[in-house]
DNA sequence: GCTAAATAATACCTGAAGGTGTCAATTATA
DNA sequence: TATAATTGACACCTTCAGGTATTATTTAGC
C-alpha cells in the first residue's frame, strides 16, 4: 500500500529539482539534500535520464537538469516510469481474474479508490508542486567522512 | 501501491470462508478453492488462528472456522494483522519527517487518498461481502499429483 | 595536453518476503 | 488401541528490490 522505495526516490528527486528548475544539479548536491544512498541515487539519475525526465551533462562541472516544462511532467509519468508493476491489482483479493460470476461488494469500492489515485496522479504536475513554493527541502545530514564516487 | 501478497491471501481466505461462515474448512479444501501454495496457506491459517480470526480444530475431521460474527471483522482488522508495515508513509516522497516548513501541494492530496482508503477499510466488514452473495469463488486448478501435507 | 570532477556501465552483494520440507501433536472412527 | 486425517512447530530455501563496488568515459579549466 505504498509506492516502492524507488518510486518514492524518483518523486523526491524530481520534486526537489522542480523547485528551482533549469538549475544544474550534481549527484553530489542531490545527495546532500535528499536522503538517498549515493550510489543508488546515481543509478536512478541515469535511469531518469534514459527515461527522458532529465538531461545529463558529463565531465567536470556536469550534472543533471529537468528536460522539459514542469507542466508536462505528471506524477503519473514518474510513477509509471519506475516500472511499478501495473500499479495495483484490479482485484483486492489479488486474484488474476475475477473469482465471481458477478462482481463482489468489494470490487467497486476498491475500483473507486484506484480511480481516485489515478486521477490525482494524472492531474498533478510538478508545476503545481513548484507553484506552492515550499521553502526547499531540508534534510539533516550526518558527517560525510568518505568521498562519494 | 498494492497490498502485500500475504495481505491479499488473508483477505482471500477470510473472504472465502465468510460466504458460508460457520462451516468448517480444512486447509486441503481451502487449497482447492483459493489459489495459494499449500504450505504457505497452512502457515497463514495458523497465523490467522493465533490472531483470533479463526478457530482451529486439530485431528481427524479437523479444520478452521471463523471465530466471530462477520460484522465484527473489518478489512482494516485483517490488513493490519498481517503486519503490513504502517500501511502507508504519510509523506508521498517517503520522507520520514516533512522536508518542508509548510506543507507542500502534494501533501493534502495524498492525505485525502489515505483517508479514503482508511475509511473504506474500517467501514467494510465481511458481513457486507457475504450480503452481496457472490456465487462462490471458482478457481481453475491443475491436477494434484502429490499429496498435500 | 593534463588533471580533476563529473556521469556511464556493469557486475556483484544483502535482507527480507514468500515459499518448502520434515516431523510432532491431536483426534475421529473403526 | 491402531490408523489415518488433520493442524502445529520450526528450520530451511529462493527470489528480487534495494544497495555497493569498480572501472571506464567525458569535459572544463589550468
Ligand atoms: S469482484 Fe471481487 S473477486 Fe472479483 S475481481 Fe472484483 S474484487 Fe476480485
Ligand atoms: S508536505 Fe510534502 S514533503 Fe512534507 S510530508 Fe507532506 S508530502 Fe512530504
Amino acid at each position: 500500500m505504498n509506492f516502492s522505495k524507488t518510486t518514492e526516490y524518483s518523486l523526491r528527486i524530481l520534486g526537489f529539482m522542480a523547485i528551482e528548475d533549469h538549475k544544474l544539479y550534481s549527484a553530489e548536491v542531490l545527495n546532500q539534500n535528499l536522503d538517498i544512498p549515493f550510489r543508488y541515487l546515481r543509478k536512478q539519475l541515469t535511469r531518469l535520464t534514459n527515461d527522458g525526465f532529465l538531461i545529463s551533462y558529463r565531465g567536470k562541472a556536469g550534472g543533471y537538469k529537468i528536460s522539459k516544462p514542469l507542466n508536462e511532467i505528471t506524477l503519473w509519468d514518474i510513477v509509471n516510469a519506475t516500472g511499478e508493476d501495473s500499479l495495483y491489482h484490479e482485484c483486492i483479493f489479488g486474484f488474476d481474474s475475477c473469482a465471481f460470476g458477478n462482481k463482489c461488494a468489494l470490487h467497486h469500492k476498491w475500483a473507486k479508490i484506484q480511480n481516485s489515485i489515478n486521477d490525482m496522479l494524472k492531474n498533478t504536475t510538478l508545476e503545481e508542486l513548484k507553484r506552492t513554493k515550499p521553502e526547499r527541502f531540508t534534510i539533516q545530514h550526518n558527517l560525510m567522512l568518505t568521498k562519494n564516487v
